[in-house]
DNA sequence: TCTTATATTGTAATTGTTACAACTTGGAGC
DNA sequence: GCTCCAAGTTGTAACAATTACAATATAAGA
């Protein structure tokens, strides 16, 4: 059953596992469109109707800081956005359609932070324009 | 006279030359921290202690909008973030200290987006990391 | 100086996030 | 399976960032 997956990821980070936990992970994994908070929390009510969104808030924090999920703001949205592919790639902002794109790339940190002392984590590359099929009407 | 940067500017862009729209140039000109607008607000009202908050956000709005500023946001920050530059660089977050840090590079769209279709206008890099400084406590 | 389009203001509403304390549950050890 | 406790969940309330809007004031061109 396919939903080992998303359970040896949780125990592989010493968390429990849960059911929203799992479901959270689901979702997020059949739904590369990376929601917001709010679009996570609508589809999870609806499997689990008294769930809090604290509990949401919870739950994409933990998977975060475990870095079993990535997250990422963009200028012209006010709240978080999630992504469960965590392999480096960078994102494409449609500003017409609002659709957020995968665009296979990486950085050279090493290159970019040459002897300026900095150690990097992580980093997000969003670039912001109109998507091809919206250029096409 | 300095201030006539700041004015051309604004009537290149056919935007009304305002008190608040100069000081609130001149400040970010001078202080390349990148700060949030909590932080403009916090400034300007020391000079014009009258001003409402949602000035700073209509001058903010149209300085962004008429790409005089930019603007950013950092996945560990819920808050909008401005920078005088316009010119294009990437950015060092620290996890310890909080700076900004300019990173002096830049992308190759063309090469990113090859055949993809989409037209950018505008990009943002993050880095997120340990800066020099703190690591060497 | 007059006029008008644009900018500013204050207030209130909305939205995203955090704090916290009480309650519940997963899973380790028996 | 049963017990226990650390970790997860919940609800509520506070807080913070942003937006909406309508009334008023002002920059700048005629
Ligand atoms: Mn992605
Ligand atoms: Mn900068
Ligand atoms: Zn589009
Ligand atoms: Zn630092």
């Amino acid at each position: 059953m396919e939903l080992n997956i998303y359970i040896e990821l949780l125990k592989n980070k010493n968390l429990k596992v849960t059911q929203h936990r799992l479901e959270i992970l689901r979702f997020l994994d059949k739904n590369r469109t990376h929601p917001s908070l709010e679009q996570v929390y609508s589809y999870i009510k609806e499997k689990f109707p008294s769930i809090s969104k604290m509990t949401v808030y919870n739950v994409i924090d933990s998977l975060i800081e475990n870095k079993i999920i990535n997250s990422m703001r963009f200028v012209n949205s006010t709240e978080l956005h999630v992504d469960f592919e965590i392999d480096t790639h960078f994102h494409f902002v449609c500003s017409k359609c609002g659709h957020i794109y995968d665009i296979d790339s990486e950085l050279d940190l090493e290159k970019i932070l040459k002897n300026g002392g900095h150690k990097a984590d992580d980093y997000n590359v969003n670039i912001y324009g109109v998507c091809k099929k919206c250029l096409k009407k």
